[in-house]
DNA sequence: CGGCAAGTGTAGACGTGGCTACACTTTCCG
DNA sequence: CGGAAAGTGTAGCCACGTCTACACTTGCCG
């Protein structure tokens, strides 16, 4: 009978370490988009305040100021008290890095024909997954076919 | 001066639901995690354990088994103490749904040049945010391209 | 057939991200 | 300049996914 009806699963700790990878990834997801979004507001309007963050998210404000909170632990974001929120030059590096990132994404979706606004949406969640040698991959493809 | 140093957010309220999608997505993204496993399982041993299953996602048993508890709620899987996990119709649905999405997302990112093992890697976290839009793209791609 | 190793299940704790409700500042306009 | 609207911050709740610790079954082997 033929070989292959059943591919051969990846070795147990392979597997149990790409998951483990995916679920952490998750947990600097969230750190990621508050940095590129506050970059955003402060490009775009000279500052970031917790409400207006908290609208483009669609979450609550007070959610947006917990986060804000961690920012700050993590040494990624200041504020001081009604005063709007800033980035350090970490958090303004992690911006950076995730702008371009998802430019990346989204332009490698278009490239290989998937529609703008599904671009736009997937890449979204898609561009936290994304490794370094992945996206240089998709560097590689955008300057060749592109 | 050059008219585009700051590419225009989104408005409000799209930025809000790509948000909202993006963290949504992520819920459902354990259960069909799992509900492929168990089926790979299922079909490469003939049986799914719960603690066969904590080792590959890399969790402890009592996380598996609290997982498979919530896929029993929601209709995807059954088990008897003791007995190992089969899936529901729903759920060997949503397993074969995963897995050739799994599969589409791995050749997707070869096929861009991706390295095979980034590729496995990376898919495990991209999967769960492919649309299917995006998704029959990637497949229009493949038809094309390979 | 008795007992032990392996597997299974349950309880309880923790951190996170989300929410609502309420209190306090700021800002701005009459 | 005083008060109301808008924004900010805090407290307390919930659901979830994770863990460790402990108790109970199963199944097999001597």
């Amino acid at each position: 009978m033929s070989r292959v009806p059943i591919p051969d699963l990846p070795t147990e700790p392979t597997q149990a370490r790409r998951f483990g990878k995916a679920r952490t990834a998750q947990s600097t997801a969230l750190a990621e988009d508050y940095a590129e979004l506050i970059a955003d507001l402060l490009a775009s309007s000279g500052e970031a305040r917790p409400t207006d963050i908290a609208r483009r998210l669609g979450v609550s404000h007070a959610t947006a100021i917990k986060t804000i909170a961690r920012l700050k632990r993590e040494g990624l974001a200041t504020s001081r008290p009604y005063r709007g929120v800033f980035l350090t030059p970490e958090g303004e590096a992690l911006a950076a890095r995730v702008k371009s990132r998802h430019r990346l994404v989204v332009d490698l979706l278009r490239a290989v024909g998937v529609p703008a606004e599904a671009a736009e949406q997937d890449a979204e969640g898609i561009e936290h997954h994304v490794s370094d040698l992945t996206l240089a991959a998709f560097s590689r493809y955008l300057a060749k076919a592109g």
